[in-house]
DNA sequence: CATAAAAGTAAGTGCTCACTCACAAATTTA
DNA sequence: TAAATTTGTGAGTGAGCACTTACTTTTATG
């Protein structure tokens, strides 16, 4: 059984993902799950505390989908792990990554940078398969996958097979 | 001399690129202007228009930007000023740019892929360079760009002559 | 210099916003 | 089962929103 809490987390998380924070309005959100407006403010407090929750929510998605790969102990699996991150991405939790990447434009503050432990575990692997520039290459793969993450959830249509045969070629993988 | 349309215009964008568009009332706008919010509607007919117009200005700096690459006929050149984008952008036009990125997440209609020209460019540049998968290396090197630009823009601070050093040397450049 | 056009403003307009309040129904607990 | 707690609602509330109107001042033009 589904609550009607859980309803307005999930219409919450849709609509500040499509629409955005600001433009989206707590009526919105209410009739979109289908409980009375005031419920929102009975469970969440207030509109900023809604969307704390829905991130709180979002958050246990994003340590599974990071430590699968902060946890793996070969330096090849690390680089292939960290490529095939924003092939996932544009189905696995579609609507919680818009959100993020939404967010961070939107409101700037509440976005501490979670790539940190990533960009360290490939610096390590760059300097273990003896890469020149480890913490560059751990970089500059990064604001790689960042900029192809943007792309595709934005809804830039590419060929996942295609682009991921590409760089593993490029990082000389499997 | 300066008028109060500039005002407004510089205001606006100063304000969209910094709070969004949403979140920011044309109250808000004649107030950081210094003149009333009534003049904006008289120049502009409405918030929407007084968007449009400070997105025409800027549109300028950006085709001054692009097409000084897209003119080069040296494809060493032609990846070289490519990686060298990102680097001044953090400078000139840091607000219009800002606000570039800003709109692509919260108004997704007024978003025509403005890159085109330049990857098709960079793909030309990478096949006279002998380069195996040319398209490929010209989206992956325009979604690096995207995702150090926009990790720029939002304040992550980083070194620029040893970013410059190392992609000019994994790109075999000067 | 007279007149028309352009630039500028103060004071609204109706509407939507996040949020509150008083109260009712359902559920838990003693 | 009575009392207390939780879950739920409809009907507001003031504030802020984009925008309009009626009017004045400045500037350009014949």
């Amino acid at each position: 059984m589904v609550t009607k809490k859980e309803l307005i987390l999930k219409s919450g998380l849709e609509l500040f993902a499509t629409e955005g924070y600001t433009a989206t309005s707590t009526n919105k959100i209410a009739q979109k799950a289908g409980v009375s407006e005031s419920l929102i403010f009975r469970h969440f407090y207030n509109k900023e505390g809604l969307l704390k929750a829905i991130f709180e929510e979002g958050e246990q998605a994003f340590k599974a989908l990071y430590s699968n790969i902060i946890e793996e102990k070969d330096p090849m699996m690390v680089v292939a792990k960290t490529i095939e991150l924003p092939l996932d991405l544009a189905t696995e939790h579609h609507e919680f990554w818009r959100l993020q990447f939404r967010l961070k434009w939107e409101l700037q503050h509440m976005n501490p940078d979670k790539t940190k432990p990533l960009i360290e575990k490939l610096t390590e692997a760059f300097a273990k398969l003896n890469y020149k520039s480890p913490a560059q290459e751990a970089r500059f793969l990064s604001c790689y996958l960042e900029g192809l993450a943007s792309q595709t959830l934005l809804g830039g249509a590419f060929d996942e097979k295609e682009t991921k045969a590409f760089l593993f070629s490029k990082y000389n993988l499997v």
